[in-house]
RNA sequence: GAGCCGGUAGCUCAGUUGGCCAGAGCAUCGGACUUUUAAUCCGGGUGUCGUGGGUUCGAAUCCCACCCGGCUCACCA
């Protein structure tokens, strides 16, 4: 959608009134103004006394959204981050009077002005100050989106989310949420002695996860260079090193489709616990997800789209056989061929593609029957451990690996394991995934081979969560700016 | 990548058996108004109907291609 509004009229009008205001010698986009109360704290100094007709003097800031003017009075909503207030102008009560012109004819809603005046109630019962002096603080020269039904259209409000924030209350309290959802799971961690970490984005292997990287280049350098996909390796190497409990909240960089669950970048909680194990990781997942949720909702209990989700824990600790099972009636056992889950899969309703094992065709079927119906929070454990490169083999069933996966909501949103610490395993699995083993991370194995202790690991999607916490359908309604396609290439 | 749905004024939206309309509300502009609050009243219409082709005497409307968005699927453990 090309903008044709800045050749519009009312563009021109705007710029007009900007050229008045500096012809009376008034900077439109002065640098500072020293307010005393925010809007909400103005409001609450009212005091209602019937002897006296004006109170307490304040003094404020904010943008003007609404304005009823009468002539020879005007009325007029100012807003700040905290609340509005009416402001009440009339020449009679203003030092200068010729601001009164000034205010009818030379302001638009939409722009900032800070005012100094005397609180009142009106003959309607709503606490307003009467102006003695205003000062423009920033002119508009667009116009707000429309005052009633705010910004509905779902491409804009993607793309100039600056004004779905500022039409749409609900999308503000989302992101007031989830950022006091973000504080929350820091304050946990920071309680428990856990260390905020930060580790390299930009990388020269993309390791930690299966995905997709984006490639970019250091020109000094002449270099290549990965944005993360996860920051697993570099955490690890942290416990080498001898921290013991680390963690990293920040972005992740996959280069793969984009759904209502996918956004290329996104947002990663990691940790990692020395000498713990999974089912430790199990716990404190339980214990750190539910005791920040229970700060929003005391009763553990969200609403998601047609389901309610139920934190209180435990959770349910299911293996992908006992899921399947649970979910779809399906019996397998570990004899069976992929052929033979495939067809068993097929009288059951399921198409699946041919994996290249058992364990990996077994994995299909979870996802594809299973996965959508965990709503509860439920942990999926003993993953296959051909999956699982980066975890310990399962202490009881060596094929397995100690590990889980978290789903709510029928997203997935958590994976951890007890963390491999054997180079010599740990060689071998990155070999099994590439011919090229110049493309292993040989750093890493030689840092395991100093030593890295035993160790429990999780990673949590972040925007996953919160879309769950604020019942959002889709990742992009929990990213303040989405990737969208650029409108034009030209640009 | 595939399928379906959508894109009309700054915003929210009407408008297809192809032709009387290119429209409404808000915003905006002109006027009236000294306590309004979705202010009210009177008067203006601001537009590349997503873009580009085509069919037709005539296209917002039908056809084709493309762009952007949404949803579903695929991909992504």
């Amino acid at each position: 959608m090309p903008d044709s509004y800045s050749e519009s009229e009312e563009y021109q009008i705007r710029q007009e009134k900007l050229e008045k205001l500096e012809q009376r010698g008034i900077d439109p986009y002065p640098h500072n103004f020293n307010k005393i109360q925010t809007v909400a704290e103005a409001v609450d100094l009212f005091v209602d006394d019937p002897d006296e007709e004006l109170g307490e003097t304040v003094k404020v800031a904010g943008r003007i959204r609404r304005r009823r003017l009468h002539g020879k009075a005007a009325f007029a909503d100012l807003v700040d981050h905290s609340g509005q207030i009416q402001l009440y102008l009339s020449a009679r009560y203003l030092d200068d009077s010729e601001q009164f012109d000034l205010f009818n004819e030379l302001l638009d809603i939409g722009d900032f002005i800070g005012v100094q005046g005397e609180l009142f109630k009106t003959n309607e019962g709503e606490i307003s100050v009467v102006v003695r002096n205003f000062k423009i603080l920033s002119k508009g020269l667009r116009p707000l989106p429309e005052k009633f039904h705010g910004l509905k259209d779902t491409e804009l409000r993607y793309r100039k989310r600056y004004l779905d924030l500022l039409d749409n209350p609900e999308v503000r309290e989302l992101f007031l949420q989830r950022s006091q959802f973000v504080s929350g799971l820091r304050n946990w961690l920071e309680n428990r002695n856990f260390i905020e970490v930060e580790t390299p984005m930009m990388q020269t292997l993309a390791g930690g996860a299966e995905a997709e990287p984006f490639i970019t280049h250091h020109n000094t350098l002449d270099l290549d260079l990965y944005l993360r996909i996860a920051p697993e390796l570099f955490l690890k190497r942290l416990l080498v090193g001898g921290f013991e409990k680390v963690y990293e909240i920040n972005r992740n960089f996959r280069n793969e489709g984009i759904s209502t669950r996918h956004n290329p970048e996104f947002t990663m909680l990691e940790l990692y616990w020395a000498y713990a194990d999974y089912k430790e990781i199990m716990v404190l997942t339980e214990q750190l997800l539910s005791s920040v949720i229970e700060q929003f909702n005391p009763e553990l209990i969200t609403e998601y789209q047609e389901n309610s989700i139920d934190w209180n824990t435990p959770w349910e600790r299911l293996t992908i056989e006992q899921a399947i099972e649970r979910h779809t009636g399906i019996e397998l056992n570990s004899e069976m061929s992929v052929e033979e889950i495939r067809k068993l899969a097929e009288t059951n309703g399921y198409q699946l593609e041919p994996a290249d094992s058992s364990e990996a065709q077994i994995f299909e079927l979870f996802e594809t029957a299973v996965e959508k119906q965990l709503i509860d929070p439920t942990f999926i454990i003993d993953f296959p451990a051909s999956l699982s490169p980066l975890a310990k083999r399962h202490r009881n069933a060596p094929e397995r690996a100690e590990r889980f996966e978290l789903f709510a909501g029928g997203l997935e949103v958590g994976n951890a394991y007890s963390e491999l610490n054997d180079p010599r395993e740990q060689k071998e699995n990155f070999l099994r995934q590439t011919e090229d083993s110049s493309k292993i991370d040989s750093d890493y194995i030689e840092a395991l081979e100093y030593g890295m202790p035993p160790a429990g690991g999780l990673g949590l999607g972040i925007d996953r969560l919160v879309m769950l916490l604020t019942n959002s359908a889709s990742i992009r309604d929990v990213i303040l700016f989405p990737l969208l396609q650029p409108l034009s290439r030209e640009d």
